[in-house]
DNA sequence: TCTATAAAGTTATATAGATAACTTTGTCAA
DNA sequence: TTGACAAAGTTATCTATATAACTTTATAGA
């Protein structure tokens, strides 16, 4: 059978967006509240008039998005509202820093020093043994805002990452250095309070309160 | 063409998430890096020896994990390692308090007050105007761990919503109260040093570091 | 050499149906 | 009344194919 689907039923919008839309406003609006079992796929089929893998794909996103829970051979229910997932965006933070010109990196100091229980426990290192501590200040416009402090594990074997050193770009620093060699990259989020030291390096008062952020790259 | 799919390949995994995690693999081995394209979903089809819709589910988990990105026309890409979106998970945090035994919600303070800038903002009202602040304490074996305020639209035609006051779970809490009258949630999380009020209602410390937790609950 | 066009290859969307695994419900027998 | 079992309904997985939209590359013509 023939058929032209993008244009002929909406517009362009693709019709599980569409099927994806509406059981969405629905829910919204009240028609489907928590705990609701929703149309089962085949009667959304009928419904709709469109093939189950269709179907499929619509409620796969709102599974996705959380919305809905599926229970195989009983149906899909709409979801209480859950904050137990909180999705914590840091993109507009990066794209700040993302034209060069008016950002920059600038490497403080370059240590070898022992690592203390914290870093031995996310190097998966001995405490006491030796890491090459590499510590940076972020500017934007001349102001400091971020300090950010490497960790390295060292190893003699392998002469110490002058392209490290060389990283003077916050694209460099975040997005991952070469490609080939690093993995993926965990990232973790706390609270703190900025001790004198650190307030000092980036010109603010102390004991104000602040974010840390932690990225660990797995290397390959 | 007959077939049984679970049991003959793998064990009881379905194919589209041996193939994922394939792919998953050879990405982090390095056989495919940063910018590279891999196969084609046809030549995905020919390897695994699966139909394309099975490796468009694989594909397709990869894009929803950030690892790949689709070009439509051109190929699938492996993403460069990008850190700009952490999920903030706070399911093991509620979980804790999921046990009623152990938990206790006292609430503390129920009063009206005028909505200050922040309160304003939020509830999308005048600064000024009157708003229903209720206050709780969250007890963990008789000790308090969360300090928890909420701000309601002081509306006169609408009674005082008793159902908010009797609220002495963490469920009610967080889950929702009654699931018919509440849409959708958000929530921000921020950093913040304990002010001596807060932390004297926490028993600890001031000046310590801590996470404020902001939902917002929009109404039907 | 450059440009327009065609062709091949790619992902995106969708159809129509099949088998499997699971849940709920109704029925019948003890 | 209870328990076993069958039947119907549901989601989960997968096949095989088709059309559309887009990109890249090769080709032919000016």
């Amino acid at each position: 059978m023939p058929l032209s689907h993008s244009l002929e039923k909406n517009g362009r919008e693709p019709a599980y967006i569409r099927i994806c839309n509406s059981l969405k406003d629905r829910i919204a609006e009240g028609v489907y509240v928590s705990g609701d079992r929703l149309p089962s796929e085949s009667e959304l089929c009928r419904l709709h008039k469109v093939s189950p893998m269709t179907i499929r794909r619509s409620i796969r996103i709102l599974l996705d998005q959380g919305i809905v829970t599926t229970v195989q051979g009983s149906g899909t229910f709409v979801r209480a509202p859950h904050l137990n997932q909180v999705t914590f965006s840091l993109k507009e933070f990066f794209d700040i820093f993302k034209d060069e010109k008016r950002t920059q990196v600038k490497l403080m100091d370059v240590c070898i020093t022992k690592a203390d229980d914290m870093v031995s426990a996310r190097l998966q290192i001995e405490p006491g043994q030796r890491v090459i501590l590499l510590q940076r200040l972020i500017l934007r416009d001349g102001d400091p805002v971020i300090y950010h402090r490497e960790f390295l594990v060292y190893d003699p074997a392998r002469p110490v990452i002058e392209a490290d050193l060389e990283i003077t770009t916050l694209y460099g620093l975040f997005e991952g250095r070469g490609q080939a060699f690093l993995k993926r990259g965990e990232m973790t989020v706390e609270a703190m309070v900025l001790e004198p030291e650190l307030a000092g390096h980036l010109n603010t008062q102390p004991l104000l309160p602040a974010f840390r952020l932690e990225h660990l790259f797995y290397d390959a």
